[in-house]
RNA sequence: GGCCCGGUAGUUCAGUUGGUUAGAAUGCCAGCCUGUCACGCUGGAGGUCAGGGGUUCGAGCCCCCUCCGGGUCGCCA
């Protein structure tokens, strides 16, 4: 068993001693890292939140007793020691640490907890496996830079509830347990023990209850919420993630934008002392697909994409004839001095590339110094092949890829897969830039060939553009929505609407949506029910916390923003859920398992 | 559900055309060392080559199946 504290008190953190402190009397608390063993002389590395402090146990300053103990301190102990902090002479600084000028000579200390050798180092430059970091993620968080993000992670959220704070929200709690909602992504269904049979849902979002809040009259509300879908993970995607989630009365597209500009500004001011200019850019969906081929653009290079349907709807190139003819459309990236970056073999590869995406092929134009080489040049008259390279501002030794398909937003997704492929093994992508926008206009509703209806792109309860209002039930797919996204470097990092708040139009929509009134009643009755009762104008936005901080710690997944997350599976390694459970918890529940 | 990549000391990896006793670095253990900070020096321990099956005189290496991890498409209102 370790030595207790029997009444020391920490004074400071490891990191926290400056220069000027030099002759205090300190006692530190904290975990063994390095140690270095001169035989009369040890060096440990303290070290706690705030970082590292050397301190030292001299032979010649501390008795034998003394002096053995700390002979046998191994990585990841817990001390407790008390000393004088020292200034370092000239030649025994540490320029590598900020606490480097500095050091403790130990006069006493005591070992708190022992540890065994630990499997993952605890070292910012160990390269270990993210299983075994995630089985072992209470050491694999003491790492440095995990530290630095959860702590970056709690100055987002803190600086959220400060500034909606200022700005009149008012923080309330959601329901967890909750009911099921058809619409959208599969639900983390829990059994009820008093209800046999039936079963509460995890939200996936507060929606339905920050509505109702603002039929309430709170006007302004905002939560940190905990959000679950039970669908397939990324690295940008956990079954159990964080929302700040907010929404407001009296409101219209342009106010609930430009409160959200001020939080964007504040949290990257106060986050990585950055300044963004306002207002931010704002790009309607459609022209985001056309140039660039995505609704969550990466707006830090060009590579834009070039839409040629007009110029090749007649050319005698089959596949392309046809795209157009069946609807679709026939556009091209063209990568400025290409020919020489690129073998043929790379060019077949980039076509597989496109497959994935469900692209059929990807045609090319190389323009070299002797002349155009192209697989299918010799289908295309000399007019629509000038035509074409002065729509791609193509130059000689450019390279043009095209993708044609009858579905348009297979072109688009699959080019634009690939330009942002290219823009990073080009390095046409500036790292150090933040580059923030907001995606307006999206439509309404999206076709979905599996249900043979239109299902809602956003959510059920966003509202119409008014100028669209009219074609809602008479040609829903032009119908364009209140809806906004804000984009980050690529990263779809929140996004939010107006909503319907009449109790007629949200019956509509459910109608379009192909719900019988039975149906939508069934579901979202007690919404639809609250809306009879005084509804005000109202929209809000939801951003993913977790997403924000990988951003802004740069990280590259969002499991490194989050404490303890879920791998691939949704399981967890540290605690092995989901797990079975007892013969008599099941009985309670009324539930059997049917394994097949 | 599909596609791609991976699994070899505690850890990170190498391992040639299938051929002797599977290596390195680091960590760990022991000894020496009073100014180290990736401390150094000497010595030592440490392996179900993910698991199963197959081909072969012989498999870490080739084939099949399974498991595990990552990326991605579908999916994610």
């Amino acid at each position: 068993m370790g030595e207790l504290l029997q009444g020391w008190k920490r004074t400071s953190y490891c990191a926290e001693p400056m220069l000027s402190d030099v002759g205090r009397e300190v006692i530190l608390m904290g975990w063994a890292g390095v140690r270095r063993d001169l035989g009369a002389l040890i060096f440990v590395d303290l070290r706690d939140r705030t970082g590292v402090m050397q301190v030292v146990f001299d032979a010649g300053k501390l008795d034998e007793d003394t002096f053995k103990k700390a002979e046998s301190i191994r990585s990841e102990y817990v001390l407790a020691v008390r000393g004088t902090l020292v200034g370092r002479a000239p030649e025994m600084l540490n320029p590598k640490i900020p606490t480097g000028e500095i050091e403790v000579h130990v006069c006493e200390f005591k070992i708190l907890s022992k540890s065994q050798t630990p499997p993952i180092y605890i070292d910012d430059s160990a390269n270990v496996s993210e299983q075994l970091r995630l089985k072992y993620r209470y050491l694999d968080l003491r790492r440095p830079a995990m530290q630095r993000n959860l702590i970056m992670r709690h100055k987002i959220a803190h600086c959220a509830r400060n500034y909606f704070g200022e700005n009149g929200f008012l923080e309330i709690e959601t329901p967890i347990l909750t009911k099921s909602t058809p619409e959208g992504a599969r639900d983390y269904l829990v059994p009820s023990r008093v209800h046999p049979g039936k079963f509460y849902a995890l939200p996936q979002s507060p929606q339905q209850f920050k509505q109702m809040l603002m039929l309430s009259g709170f006007d302004r509300y905002m939560q940190i919420a905990r959000c679950f879908r039970d669908e397939d993970l990324r690295a940008d995607r956990q079954p159990d993630f964080t929302q700040i989630d907010l929404e407001m009365s009296f409101v219209e597209v342009d106010d609930v934008i430009a409160v959200n500009e001020g939080f964007l500004k504040r949290v990257l001011k106060e986050t990585l002392d950055i300044d963004i200019k306002l207002p931010l850019r704002r790009i309607p969906y459609r022209e985001a697909m056309d140039r660039y081929g995505s609704d969550k653009p990466d707006t830090r290079f060009g590579l834009e994409l070039k839409n040629l349907s007009d110029i090749v709807k007649d050319c005698d190139f089959k596949v392309f004839a046809a795209a157009i003819e069946g609807g679709g459309s026939v556009r091209c990236l063209c990568v400025p001095d290409g020919v020489s970056l690129f073998a043929r073999r790379e060019i077949d590869a980039l076509g597989d590339f496109v497959k994935v995406y469900r692209a059929k092929g990807l045609a090319w134009f190389s323009l070299k110094p002797e002349g155009i080489q192209s697989p299918i040049s010799k289908f295309l008259t000399e007019e629509q092949i000038a035509a074409i390279l002065e729509r791609a501002q193509a130059k000689t030794g450019d390279l043009i890829f095209f993708v044609a398909d009858p579905d348009d937003s297979i072109v688009c997704t699959a080019l634009g897969a690939l330009r942002l492929e290219l823009g990073r093994r080009l390095s046409l992508i500036d790292q150090d830039r933040y580059d923030l926008l907001w995606i307006t206009d999206f439509p309404l509703l999206e076709w979905s060939e599996e249900e043979k209806r239109f299902t809602a792109m956003h959510h059920p309860f966003t509202s119409p553009k008014d100028e669209d209002l009219e074609y809602l039930e008479s040609d829903p797919a032009r119908v364009r929505a209140k809806a906004y996204d804000i984009v980050l470097n690529g990263n779809e990092i929140g996004g939010g609407s107006i909503r319907i708040h009449s109790s007629e139009l949200q019956e509509t929509m459910f109608r379009v949506l192909g719900f019988s009134k039975e149906d939508a009643w069934n579901r979202f009755g007690f919404l639809m029910e609250a809306f009879k009762y005084g509804a005000p104008p109202h929209g809000g936005l939801a951003y993913g916390l977790d997403r924000l901080a990988m951003l802004i710690c740069g990280a590259t997944s969002i499991r490194d923003v989050i404490a303890f997350p879920k791998i691939q599976t949704a399981a967890c390694p540290l605690t092995n859920a989901p797990d079975e459970v007892d013969e008599k918890q099941l009985k309670e529940l009324h539930i059997k398992i049917d394994l097949e």
